[in-house]
RNA sequence: GGAGGAGUUCCCGAGUGGCCAAAGGGGGCAGACUGUAAAUCUGUUGCGUUAGCUUCGGUGGUUCGAAUCCACCCUCCUCCA
């Protein structure tokens, strides 16, 4: 049977964090952030990285583990997570997964390899070439004949992941499809109690929403987002995709509305937290802790400790 | 006071007599997602299960038929006074 953990997942100002310290402070955890932006350094504010008062005490780990101009990856992070929920392991504490980003979350979770392949290699480049090229049917078409069933997956606007397919089967000879089916068959690496927040209503998720992001204004957003633009760090990289930072970055270069760039965010913020329960809601084993207008953590720190309980885990 | 222009479905905006419940975009809602994932992609969006019903500032008309034409009214904008 594989190790027992804890994981919190939940859309994004839903609550993760104080959860995640309350319990850690409770049982004896450190949390293990799942979260594809707060690896960043320099990205604090934006990403919402909880700060040294909100942790604690409560060690950290999976922050501040990459350069924004870096490019990170899936797989790195598994690797990296793994490493330290094997570490809290053996040192018999509780590790607490908490994050929101689900990928990340479930790959963790599952015993979810990647095929080994060169992410600097051109082929990349030259398959978004073709792409451009070529258009997405007629590279859906080429994937249709090495991987039927990937191909008849996606659509052919979908040219991220029509590339991505590509990418394996030229770089590895093995099609998605098969190492999928692989990876499938491993035993998962941990057996978790997922503990998913959320708001009641959507209506209250946005307001929260609405004051972190005035927040972060208040502390400095700009000034973190202009830093990075004068460190060099190229818009491209996966590091500005970020929300909060590619609307700034867009406003510090141009008009300098930094007040639109805020309502900008907030709205893609919403958009995003939306993306994230759609994700949430397909692990049917999750326990839901929902909240009614704003959180409760006193409440929320007793159901918790009720679920662990009962799954086997305090 | 005079002269023009404009009012369209949640928003912006196209639409000038039938093929219009009304293009397109935004937003909303739902979904997908296996090495960029805070990314990327898809579906849907007046009401009704169907027949059908109610929409295009308001009222009334013309017409077999109107968001589209006519009259009057209301509101907003620009210019002249």
């Amino acid at each position: 049977m594989p190790p027992k953990i804890l994981v919190i997942s939940g859309p994004t100002a839903s609550g993760k964090t104080a959860l995640a310290v309350e319990l850690a402070l409770r049982h004896s955890g450190e949390v293990v952030s799942a979260d594809s932006m707060q690896i960043y350094r320099h990205m604090d504010i934006g990403t919402a990285k909880p700060t040294r008062e909100e942790m604690r005490g409560v060690p950290h780990h999976m922050l501040d583990v990459a350069d924004p101009e870096e490019d990170f990856s899936v797989a790195r992070y598994v690797e990296l997570a793994a490493g330290c929920v094997n570490d809290i392991l053996a040192r018999g504490k509780l590790p607490i997964v908490a994050g929101g980003t689900g990928l990340y979350i479930d790959s963790l979770l599952s015993g979810r390899t990647f095929a080994r392949f060169d992410p600097d290699s051109p082929l990349r480049r030259e398959l978004e070439e073709e792409l451009a090229r070529r258009g997405g049917a007629a590279l859906l078409e080429e994937l249709a004949r090495v991987d039927p069933d990937t191909a008849a997956r996606l659509h052919p606007n979908d040219g991220k992941r029509i590339v991505r397919a590509l990418e394996v089967y030229r770089s590895t000879g093995t099609t998605l499809t098969e190492h999928n089916a692989m990876t499938r068959s491993l035993p998962p690496r941990y057996d978790a109690l997922t503990l998913t927040l959320a708001f009641q209503r959507r209506e209250d998720m946005w307001a929260r929403i609405d004051r972190r992001v005035d927040r972060m204004m208040a502390d400095g957003l700009a000034e973190e987002v202009r830093a990075l633009l004068d460190s060099g760090v190229p818009d491209r990289c996966t590091a500005m995709q970020a929300i909060g930072y590619k609307e700034m970055a867009a406003a510090l270069r141009g008009d300098g509305d930094t007040a639109r760039a805020a309502e900008e965010i907030k709205l893609r913020s919403r958009q995003y937290a939306k993306r994230q329960l759609t994700w949430f809601r397909r692990n049917g084993d999750a326990r839901w802790i929902r909240w009614e207008t704003r959180p409760n953590f006193a409440a929320a720190l007793q159901t918790s400790t009720e679920y662990m309980e009962e799954f086997g885990i305090v």
